[in-house]
Parts: structure tokens; sequence; C-alpha cells
DNA sequence: TTTTGAGTTGTTCGA
DNA sequence: GTCGAACAACTCAAA
């Protein structure tokens, strides 16, 4: 007997797992298989909400595995003394695992398959990063041109999914540590554990000809409304193949009834193409996980102040878009991609806080918190990363709460003392007079803090702070 | 090599 | 209220 180990890292689950089923067709059985890396765990970006998140979803690939003769051996340490204890005891001839894009673990992984032998079948984007390049050999910094080029690949097809194996020889006797604790409620996430539970939102989000992604491209940008597909943290742990993903937005494409439909689930495809952006960008420039991608903005002026940082963090600033957004994150651990971009500009281009402090705060509560997406995003909004766009763009988080929270729902949602202040403040509540403030319940001061900045003052001080760094 | 066209997501001002 | 221009030139990608 040699078993293969199935190494799992961030693809947890038994549909179209390229990594798993070429351990089983190695022969000899599969041990299936998670270290808990003390580094990642432990690290700047430790966030217990993701570990919990995590841990309930390794259970439910456990049960699961149950099902099939199997189980998930959990082990705790560094991954190349685990791996090779185990590759000594059971006489392993094979590693198998999704290749991970990120700086650590592709600097980790490189390490261990000196020594053993790792294997890497497929990886955490559809399409390799060296395999999309400009004419000219070098790697894409402006998302159009790359997505352009992403579309001109053939595309995955429902053939290609692999199904989950109904069967998987395990050897008996197996030490596996016990998860640490899980405090993980998924009433409060609204992001239950599992594969299936992450099949059955693509479901609900594709499926059908009334399904959401045929009216995606005008609901997008809503957070009052629940309107996207809200599968980043199936993404983000590989609850749920991209590959399946891609070629459920191809399949949405070809059934659209018109221009509206198939416009809708283009735009959802391009925005996991943002996703194999980001993941992209950071293979080709590690640096970025650390400073602006962007040289000419590397020394901007930061404030920094810890008060107005505090403010932000709790959703007190004042803003309802913002507060509302920042609650949301901090009570459920996800935030609507529009409140991001509202939230992070607020934080670095009216309060001027660097953009890596807002970065490391999301990854803190993000359920979906992934290091590409995460910094890419944050650079984006700062100006400071792959975008040629104009740095004067900064969001006006009342405008964009009159337009994409029209009514104040998410608002209300999530800032109960706004809840009684009508809609014609509920973006501004500071223009309520006092005795509209008493009617409402709602004393700005008290019951609600005054706006922490001003936006006017704030923006031209950003403006010049930019315009300086650029010259 | 040079040239040309294009660039996710915005805001404000003034006609 | 609506609409187009200005913001300020720059970088990127491809012909």
């Amino acid at each position: 007997m040699a078993p293969s180990i199935w190494w799992i890292r961030r693809d947890i689950r038994l549909t179209d797992n390229p990594a798993l089923h070429a351990a089983l067709a190695n022969g000899d059985g599969v041990i299936p298989l998670f270290i808990l890396d003390p580094k990642l765990w432990r690290g700047r970006w430790f966030s217990q909400r993701r570990g919990n998140f995590l841990f309930s979803n390794l259970k439910s690939l456990d049960t699961e595995l149950r099902k099939r003769g199997s189980q998930l051996i959990i082990r705790q340490g560094q991954p190349k003394q685990q791996l090779s204890a185990l590759v000594q005891k059971f006489e392993v001839n094979a590693i198998f695992s999704e290749e991970d894009l990120t700086p650590y673990a592709r600097e980790r992984d490189s390490q261990i398959a000196e020594t053993l032998p790792l294997n890497l079948v497929g990886n955490t984007s559809l399409h390799y990063p060296s395999s999309i390049l400009k004419n000219d050999g070098t790697p894409y910094k402006v998302y159009t041109p790359f997505m352009r080029r992403w579309k001109e690949k053939p595309p995955p097809t429902p053939f290609d999914i692999l199904s989950a194996p109904n069967h998987i020889p395990t050897p008996k006797g197996i030490a596996s540590q016990p998860l640490p604790e899980i405090s993980y409620n998924s009433d409060k996430t609204g992001f239950p554990p599992g594969e299936k539970t992450a099949q059955e939102i693509l479901a609900a989000f594709a499926d059908g000809p009334h399904a959401p992604i045929f009216s995606y491209q005008e609901s997008q940008n809503r957070p009052d409304l629940n309107s996207t597909s809200k599968l980043s943290p199936y993404f983000r742990f590989g609850l749920i193949s991209i590959r399946q993903a891609v070629t459920t937005a191809f399949s949405a494409i070809q059934a659209a009834k018109n221009d509206n439909q198939r416009n809708s689930a283009e735009t959802w495809l391009n925005e996991l193409i943002w996703r194999e952006f980001f993941n992209y960008i950071l293979y080709h420039y590690p640096n970025s996980l650390h400073q602006s991608f962007r040289k000419e903005f590397r020394d901007l002026p930061w404030i920094n102040d810890e008060e107005d940082f505090s403010a932000w963090k709790a959703g007190r600033t004042g803003f309802p878009m913002v507060d509302a957004a920042m609650r949301q994150l901090v009570d459920t651990g996800w935030m609507h991609n529009r409140t991001r971009m509202v939230t992070a500009s607020f934080l670095v281009k009216n309060l001027l806080i660097d953009w890596r402090w807002g970065e490391a705060w999301f990854m803190k509560n993000l359920i979906d918190g992934d290091p590409a997406a995460n910094n890419g995003g944050w650079q984006w909004v700062a100006g400071t990363g792959t975008d040629a766009a104009p740095y004067f763009r900064i969001f006006n988080p009342i405008t964009q709460g009159q337009k994409f929270d029209p009514s104040g729902k998410y608002i209300r949602r999530w800032v109960p003392e706004l809840h009684s202040v009508p809609d014609r403040y509920i973006h501004t509540p500071w223009k309520m007079s006092p005795s509209e403030q008493q009617s409402a319940k709602c004393l700005i001061g008290t019951d609600y803090p005054e706006q922490i900045i001003d936006l006017q003052f704030s923006r031209q001080r950003t403006l010049d702070a930019y315009q300086k760094a650029r010259s």
C-alpha cells in the first residue's frame, strides 16, 4: 500500500476537484489532509471569524468524507514537517493539491517540492497567471485588456466539471487532531458552511429563466436589495470551483432571452474575471501586498488619526451609508461591494488614513477575506493600484447613499438609531431641526454621532495631496 | 519606434 | 431637474 495525500488548502470540496481526482487515480487510497499552519493562523491577518468559518467547513467536509469510507485528517504544525512525517510513515508516493497563487503559499510549496513529491493540480484561478500576457510578453496592468484576452481563451464546458467521487478509500488508523473550538453562527453571518450550500447558492442565483443573474446589471450596486450572488466566502475556501462558476456564467449568457439578460450575465462573468485579475496582479507583483503598486503614491502624507480610525471601525462617523456598511461588516463578516468602495474611499480619501490600515481591518473581519482581492480592491480605491483612472475619483457618501440606497432600507437595517428618521433626512440626519430630531428619537451628537469630518474640505485636502505626490 | 485610442464602479459646476 | 464638460494629463496596450 502506497496511498496518496490529498492536501487540502483552499479547495475544501469534493465536486470538481482535480487534485482529489488525481490522488484517487494514483491508486492505493487517499489520505485527505488539512494542516493547520500556525504561520497563517497567527499572522497579521488572523481572523477568528474566518477561522471559524473554515473549521465549520472542514467539519462539513469530514461528514461528507465519512459517507464515502474516508475521513478528514487534521494536523497542526509546520506543513513541511507534517507532510514529511506522513509520507515516511505511510510510504506515500505522491501529494496532490490545488495550487494557491498567493506569495506565502507559492514560497511554501516550492520549498516543500524540493524534498517531497508535491503535485499541484489546478489552481485558485481559472486561467493560470502566466498564460495571459501582453504581446510583448509582460503582464497586463489594466483590467479591460486583460479581460478581453481572458475571454479569448477557450472556456470550460459543463463536461469538464468533475463530479464528487462516491467512494474514497482511506487507510485506517491515521492519527488526527481535533479542530480548535468553533463558535460559528451562520444565522448571524448568513453563510451556512458546506459545499452543498455553495452549490445551492449558485443554483439559486443562476438557474431558471428568472434567476437573479439575469437582472444583475441593474441590481448589483444596490446594497438594499439582496441581489448579489454572495458566493465570495465560498470561493475564498474553494467550496465551489471557479471553473463551475464560469461554466454557469457562460450557460446563462447562452440562455439569455434578450440583451438585458445577456449583459447581466456578462456583468457577473466580468466580476469573476476581476477576481482572476487580482489573483494575477498579486502573482506577478507580489510586492503590492506591502506597498503601493504605483511608486508615486508610496509617500502620501497620511494623517492616520487613531480616533478617526476607531470611529470608522465602529461605524460611528456620522455618515449613515458608511456607518451602516461598517456595522454590517463587524456584525456579519461581509459587506456589499458598493459599500466596500464607499467606506474605503471615505477612510483613505476623506480621513487620509493609510489604505493598509483599512485593508488589515477588512482582513480581520471579512469571511471572504482574501489577500489578492482585498489588496487589489483597496489599492484600486486608494488610486495607488493597477488603474490609470483619475486620482480625483472620490466617493461622496451622501450621494452614494441616495443613489444606491434610495429609501434608506440598508441604513435602517444596520443603524437602528436612524430607524425613525424620515426618508428625506436618512442620508443627512444632521439637517433635521431640533424638533425633527426629537420626533425621530434621534438627537444628533447624542443618539447618533455628528459628522466627524467636513466632506468638501477633506476632499480638497486629498486632491491637493495626491496632486503634489504626482508632480 | 511612433502613434493612437482607451481607461469598472465619481463629483461638481454651470448652462 | 438634467446634461455635458472639467477635473489634468498619464499610463497602458496594441497597431
